[in-house]
DNA sequence: TATTAACCTATTGACAAAGTAGGTAATTAA
DNA sequence: TTAATTACCTACTTTGTCAATAGGTTAATA
């Protein structure tokens, strides 16, 4: 199940791409509009920053910018980098350890089918589809 | 993401439509064969008799048996009744208290929309389908 | 120099996942 | 009738993650 960071960080990422562009949104704005604490927005944030998906500004007149259009990103990219993995079972995430089972095992081809299911469909699907409705 | 529980029960599920049917079979096995501890799997089969996908027989030549063919049993159906819930986000789960941004949310659509396919992925295979490897 | 606002480290409380422990009741075979 | 078998039941523990809070530090601007 998606937690809370996967999902406010999606949040977070169309709100920023509802804003006109080029010019930085201070936490406390989207904060609000989002109706998420401040502290935890900041956490989520920070992730964001490390993996390049949005850049930060200090000071007055800074706040949080995208680093790219919002057809670039993906639903997917956004929840695995906040999420760590979006795979429904433990031995498909990253860096999983390998299972013993793995030969035999029969439920596998399902979790793996699912798992590309899941792939395609949050990969396919761009910030800028969900900000034009098109979702 | 799933958990042990539904993976557990699911692998179990398997397990006895492999056996031949009509005739009972000891929790000792299936831990066996599974490579799953006795005690946890006891919580899971509590579960599943429960739910009425299996029955279970006390003493001597007792255990565990399917209460239908494996052609009828979904792994939807399996794994929401031991999961609770399969939804991927919380706002979309099984007694969920409804989210006030219900209205306004872009991301729900995103959401329902990945929740009718999953759904329509795990209600769509059968025990048969995973036994037979038609999955 | 004061204000704004991001950045950083640490801590907390609640909860669930995953499994353990030890006993009780029913059924069958000797 | 007794012993063996096997499901069934209640309670507990351990570990870890989620979700958030608290309080301070650094950088940029007016």
């Amino acid at each position: 199940m998606i937690s809370t960071k996967g999902r406010y960080a999606l949040r977070v990422m169309i709100d920023l791409a509802q804003q006109p562009g080029g010019q930085f949104v201070p936490l406390e704005e989207i904060a609000n509009r989002q109706g998420i604490s401040k502290k935890y927005l900041e956490i989520i944030l920070k992730i964001l920053i490390e993996k390049k998906l949005l850049k930060g500004q200090r000071g007055k007149g800074g706040g949080y910018m995208l680093t790219r259009p919002p057809e670039e990103y993906t639903a997917g990219e956004i929840l695995e980098l906040t999420e760590g993995t979006i795979a429904a079972v433990a031995c498909l995430g990253k860096g999983a350890e390998p299972c013993a089972r793995k030969g035999s095992c029969l439920t596998l081809p399902l979790w793996k089918k699912y798992d590309d299911l899941t792939h395609e469909f949050f990969y396919g699907i761009t910030l800028a589809d969900i900000v034009n409705g098109n979702v």
